[in-house]
DNA sequence: CCATTTTTTGACTATTCAGTCAAAAAATAC
DNA sequence: GTATTTTTTGACTGAATAGTCAAAAAATGG
């Protein structure tokens, strides 16, 4: 294995094609675009990532994995488990206020492409799957240091309240008001007292 | 005004326009698929409708009307009105575990457009409004006839529930189990006890 | 039957799409 | 320095895109 080296960095490139693709969504990001936005060459994409498609199942991968470990880290933080997770939804509300917002990048690929795409979809199922798992472990905490009764059901709570998190995604592609999502997290996190 | 007449149903033609948006989305419905689904020529659609955008705008305000009618019906059946609302929750929740679920044509919308389509965005907005208000009424009934307590929040409520049933759409796009579903129902409706 | 108006038909744009090809350039191993 | 291997470059595909145009066909009013 000899000759040239790359003159571009693999993860720099991926990681502008993958914020590209999470303002844009897979279909409506011309190749062009993404060439620009990467700042390389049409072969250098396809030597270095196979095709557009390919590319994109490595963006959305390389964005879940960031995510879910931000989401693992936030749940993590020293203190209440249950003030951990009240604190990662009110942020992930309040980013939905944001005028340019682009909500999740899973999301917005399980609505674009999970339908009618395996792949797309297996991908997206275990990492959803994992943000799953980290709130149920949070929860599981929350019982055991006394902050919900005995009998709460983790898992239960943990799938509402990501289903929580997937509706801000929706609602937050039509610039709601503060208060419209204030109403919202008042009765969801209601059901953690 | 005289001459030749339309030889198709306009209202036949565009209900399989909205059908046809709804299953792929506004930029995957290609104008050829649309023109063999609406069983028309390429000049009538113009002549018609303008455009595709044009014809997309009037596929779903069509989509939202009968939609939002359908669930005011359902929520004004006789009756209690928290029964209804819970029917109808659970009606919707029960429509994503299916293998060819759509989901619904204006949360769709919203997740594909409403970013970057201001008309788009302006006619869901008003759309998903009427939602929110047929849940309020339903749940200002379930106060007068104390079947919620005097200080519950009716809008509050409203908007909760709503997120909630956006929830689905991203949801039922990754195939869940209804066990799952169940998880959510059950966590989502005991704020209504 | 004729003139008028509209719809239908099918060919035709110009652009964009993802992806390919082969030659040129660069960097390595020897 | 030369042979080898890889990357870069830019021109090039064929297919699909939304939309247009003008002639042909049909139906109406008189």
């Amino acid at each position: 294995m000899v000759g040239r080296k790359l003159e571009f960095d693999r993860e720099e490139a991926l990681e502008k094609a993958m914020d590209l693709f999470w303002s844009k969504g897979y279909n409506s990001t011309g190749l062009n675009d993404l060439l620009k936005h990467m700042g390389i060459q049409r072969q250098s994409l396809y030597n270095t990532f196979g095709s557009k498609h390919a590319l994109f199942l490595e963006a959305v991968q390389h964005y879940g994995q960031t995510v879910v470990s931000c989401i693992e880290q936030q749940l993590n933080q020293p203190g209440s488990p249950l003030e951990n997770i009240r604190n990662l939804i009110r942020g992930l509300a309040s980013e939905a206020i944001c005028p340019k917002y682009r909500g999740c990048m899973m999301a917005n690929t399980m609505m674009e492409l999970a339908p009618h795409d395996p792949a797309v979809a297996k991908m997206v199922q275990c990492l959803t799957g994992q943000v799953d798992k980290a709130l149920e472990r949070t929860l599981e905490r929350a019982v055991a240091a006394q902050e919900l009764p005995r009998a709460a059901n983790p898992r239960q709570l943990a799938r509402f309240l990501h289903h929580v998190i997937l509706g801000f995604n929706v609602r937050g592609k039509i610039h709601p008001s503060c208060s419209y999502l204030d109403d919202i997290l008042e009765v969801a996190l209601s059901v953690l007292e």
